[in-house]
DNA sequence: TAGATTGTTAATCGATTAACAATC
DNA sequence: TAGATTGTTAATCGATTAACAATC
């Protein structure tokens, strides 16, 4: 009975979810033990992998450990074993088949970015409204009318759909995606679009990007006017408190 | 004397850096604002900002009170103010001049983004080795050879280069940038670039993202197959246990 | 075996949320 | 004035770091 009990707590802390910061991480990971391997780096501690990627030792092996058991004691971490787990972990051991819709400038360089095959995703059709788009290849991939989209999703088992849309269009295109065999939508139009829950969006901001970059390179002349700003204030206060009494 | 003391320790708690979550959510302040001004909405509590984006209203106030006091005890905050604050924070009060090193797919997808102009970043020229190229103009914008780099940045007040160039040239782009006038780096090259410390960097790491979109779609069969084996090895742990007194 | 390094628990740090007095 | 909502302090929650027993 005692062992019931201890087996229902254990189930329940093992179904939390992994934090995304941790997720985030992961692609790091993957990246540093793939040069490694490259390498031909045979093992590798939570100190040194973590000193790569400036990482604590501690965090590394709190990452991986939110995953399974992957070192041993006295030794570290097998490269190769470690590389291939992190890459089962991301999703990255089975092919995945992809999607553009919007052919224009930014559908085009990812449809042109060997980095992705290369990892197992295969850009197999894009989308446009425009005419003068359609029946042409780009860099090799075919361009479908928008109104196949659904057809070929389903036909192609593609898993994943990237949004290359204007921001007018995004959530259109997003509400007939919801309709398909779709896991996963790779958002790069700057709005937050609304798909059912068994979709997974991933979100490209780049002008919110650019912004962040903005506010760094303003940011110490903001933090000096700011201080001034204070003092001043802390001032005023002062000459009141003075006041009294 | 008393004062003194706690005007120090006022500058020290100033002084204390603004956290990348704080500032990676200053854009969606910015644009949520924007909407809500362009639709006439002459006030906003923090209850309602945070329910439009999805944040606390003790969290609105947090963020915005790193900053200043921008709002009104009774009223709550007034949009078009709150927008210019928000705007200024940002570094948007002024215009900032850009140039994009790669005229490859990347570079001149980049090169055609309306929103940045429209947000006060002007790409005022771009710069490949590609001598077909080198020359054109591309969606209005010059391409120069990347000899000319810290010629053009250094004569027209360039603030922020985008590198888009392949990853195997992306740290010389840096170090070129680095002996320039330059203040901010937008990476789209998967690496980390290495610059001195008063040059900005912010990455896009496309492969990441993607990455991690990928994990979010192979997460629910993950998790699945981590709570049997952790029950396995639970069940294994039971056996040894009972074997005991 | 001794040394090294893991997996994991405990301590610390930081960020988010709640509460409330100040004040418009 | 009464009601509303801020700015700010305190409580909570979660993530990171430190410590250490387990074990290769």
């Amino acid at each position: 009975m005692q062992i019931r009990i201890l087996g229902d707590i254990m189930a329940e802390e093992e179904i939390k979810k992994i934090s995304l910061a941790v997720i985030r991480r992961l692609p790091k990971y993957h990246k540093c033990l793939g040069e490694l391997l490259r390498n031909n780096v045979e093992k590798v501690s939570s100190q040194e992998l973590g000193q790569m990627l400036g990482f604590t030792a501690s965090q590394v092996r709190q990452d991986l450990n939110n995953f399974g058991e992957f070192g041993q004691q006295g030794y570290g971490y097998n490269v190769e074993q470690l590389y291939n787990e992190v890459a089962k972990i991301l999703g990255l051991h089975t092919e995945h088949k992809m999607v553009i819709i919007g052919a224009g400038n930014l559908g085009q360089a990812l449809a042109n970015y060997k980095d992705f095959e290369s990892h197992g995703f295969k850009i197999i059709a894009m989308f446009d409204i425009n005419p003068r788009l359609t029946g042409l290849r780009i860099h090799g991939v075919p361009v479908y009318d928008l109104e196949e989209l659904s057809y070929v999703i389903n036909e192609n088992n593609v898993d994943i759909a990237i949004i290359a849309v204007p921001k007018e269009n995004a959530q259109q295109v997003a509400d007939v995606l919801s309709g398909t065999i779709i896991k996963g939508i790779w958002n790069f139009a700057p709005i937050e679009i609304k798909v059912p829950p068994h979709i997974m969006v991933e979100n490209v901001h780049l002008i919110d990007s650019l912004f962040t970059l903005s506010y760094k390179i303003n940011e110490n002349k903001l933090m000096e006017r700011l201080i001034k700003q204070k003092s001043k204030r802390f001032e005023v206060k002062e000459k009141i408190i003075k006041k009294l009494p």
